[in-house]
DNA sequence: CCGGATGGTCAAGTTGCCTGACTACATGGT
DNA sequence: ACCATGTAGTCAGGCAACTTGACCATCCGG
């Protein structure tokens, strides 16, 4: 046990998220989205899974509430999120995605489905499939937030 | 095709590659190394592949040179990196891992052998086995750098 | 041996994130 | 009803990683 393989399989994880990464940024670009980072990216999961404070993106994200609060600036400026008054709470504000920001969820997951399709090509659909059922396994499902 | 479970396998990829930074993270902490970031391990793996100059360096992490020579100067002030002279070309330095260096390398390698131990704790080692050759036949072996 | 390419450094600016201080509102106890 | 404490969010300042631009020293092909 802790021999060279499970360091390979490890490895081999980051090269194929950043894939995923590249995949979704550069999709994106072609799409038109060339202001959006990474980082966007995560918080429009949360957000897009409705009732988010701006308290709840920073959380997801394991940043402080400033940071969650820049970040979400510019979501607004750039247009893809709205601020909304929250009926139960005058300090707190609804986040929701505008119609541009559904685009480019929509755009996000195209480009990530492009990417996978490309390894279902490789692997066979059944491979493809044990992939996923064996990751399943082993990610807890909730929170993800950008890790390097 | 490019229906939602494309979507799901790219989102796990990006969950368990997560729990790997993460892991090393904590692995290495927990060994002493505190004052290390991800950035420096990909550093270390193009560093220890031997015959590194700063420029390499550079183009593996995918960041300008100016950037690989602040990160490679807080090894070398850190303990983990010299600095010698190249035969072969008066304006190159060789990178080379110090004894620390190679402690940490392997501290990360232990680490990242420990979290995906608890994988193959979870799934059973055939299981592990066809996740790994899954990923080997779709990822590009080479460059592994920093991507989010 | 000279002109262009290359390895590396120095300096300054941008940006993402942090800490600390603050305002406005909510909530529970008396 | 009121006040103490807690919570959502903003404002201001600072640090660190990374960038661009300018520069020096050395290498190499003509």
């Amino acid at each position: 046990m802790t021999d060279d393989s499970g360091v390979a399989v490890a490895m081999l994880v980051l090269g194929a998220a950043t894939q995923v990464i590249d995949g979704i940024q550069h999709g994106l670009a072609e799409r038109g989205f060339t202001d959006v980072r990474p980082a966007h990216g995560f918080a429009f999961v949360r957000i897009s899974a409705g009732d988010a404070t701006m308290i709840d993106v920073a959380d997801y994200l394991g940043v402080t509430k400033q940071a969650a609060s820049q970040l979400v600036e510019q979501l607004v400026q750039r247009g893809y999120v709205i601020r909304e008054a929250d009926p139960r709470d005058a300090r707190s504000r609804i986040l929701k995605l505008t119609e541009r920001g559904w685009a480019c969820t929509r755009a996000a997951e195209q480009a990530a489905a492009d990417t996978t399709d490309a390894w279902r090509r490789q692997l066979g659909t059944p491979a493809l499939a044990a992939l996923q059922s064996a990751l399943q396994a082993v990610v807890p499902p909730g929170r993800l937030r950008p890790a390097w």
